[in-house]
DNA sequence: TGTACATCAGTGAACGCGCGTTCACTGATGTAC
DNA sequence: TGTACATCAGTGAACGCGCGTTCACTGATGTAC
């Protein structure tokens, strides 16, 4: 080895992360590999070194996306009292935060309908990376002493809400869709309406 | 007029309704203007006779998809009994057969996370669309003897739930994902888990 | 310690292709005489 | 009724551009002597 091991691998996870909020912020279509390239301080041609194809970085960047997100959720999940663990993951996910700032937050919402476009094994890595995510409000209902059943259903509904309320051209009406769906989730979690 | 009226208006008529159809099975970005004339029997040329830009184009689609299934849902839900009318729409929405066929489907689960990337006038006709659907379940609600304010968080959990089930690659998955979302639905309407 | 060398991460020109859009035109149409 | 004509829906070549991908190369690196 003539350059350190960690040289190669930090650039391709450089361009992994760059694709990853690129991709959520701007659609993965519309991300062409030298302008992500250029993103990440490098030119075009390097990408291949690291990658097989775009399909295969679609792939790593899901990976990455979601894991980032999940983290995040699991912490804030973690800092709420049992009972109340659920809404405060909701509560984050439908924040006008997230709403605002799609490159930082969840894949499936930012791309949810482009993902059935793209090649299986990209697709096999984001239905993994959907699951750990239905997996994680599997745990926090748990711990609130609700049935886990219930995630999957909750899950659907925090992607849909957010991607709606992201497509709508009325700030107001976005705002109405957000607080809508924790309702839905709240109803479902614990009768709070 | 060298033409009759309607001759124009039912070629627009037609190119629009094979957009529509075609940005549903394909995404909004995949579907070119040469190869989408030439679905529609026609040369690439003439498009701009018709349309102002493919934008123009894309808000168009938006309208003709939502129409065709709004009034679609309306008739399943007025077919059905006063109380079960809610249940019957969710479980079309729902249904395998919409998750098979995204190019006769919802256009706010086919093309959602697209839907930001494109120019406000797009986005404002979809968002007028999108408002007629959730109005749709008010109505539903209502003559169901439930709260219309549950409309806008049904439709979101929907609409995720479908675009969820289509990206994953697990059939199976798919298969439980619309039966967590119907009693995600259920559950609000008439608590019937 | 100083120099020659092998490695390989990254460079940048080039490829064929399809994109959205423009525009001079063609030829089928219904009309006017 | 038959012919000459004006209209205009639709044609197809062309535009500049960015796409994903390939490949011969450069030059900084750590190593060996």
């Amino acid at each position: 080895m003539r350059y350190a091991k960690e040289h190669k691998l930090g650039t391709r996870q450089r361009i992994v992360e760059t694709a990853s909020r690129r991709f959520r912020e701007e659609g993965i279509d519309a991300v062409g590999v030298a302008s992500l390239m250029s993103s990440a301080g490098l030119t075009h041609g390097g990408f291949y070194a690291h990658f097989a194809s775009k399909e295969d970085l679609v792939g790593a960047a899901c990976v990455d996306a979601f894991t980032q997100t999940i983290d995040r959720l699991r912490q804030i999940a973690a800092a709420a009292a049992p009972g109340a663990q659920t809404t405060a993951l909701a509560e984050t996910y439908l924040s006008p935060a997230h709403l605002e700032q799609p490159g930082s937050g969840c894949m499936a919402a930012a791309v949810g309908s482009e993902i059935p476009h793209h090649s299986p094994e990209a697709r096999t890595q984001f239905t993994e990376q959907l699951q750990a995510l239905i997996g994680l409000v599997e745990d926090t209902l748990r711990a609130d002493g609700a049935s886990p059943d219930y995630a999957t259903g909750i899950v659907g509904s925090m992607v849909g809400t957010l991607t709606m309320a992201r497509a709508v051209t009325d700030p107001t009406l976005a705002q109405t869709m957000l607080q809508a769906g924790l309702r839905q989730g709240g109803v479902v979690v614990g009768g709070l309406d």
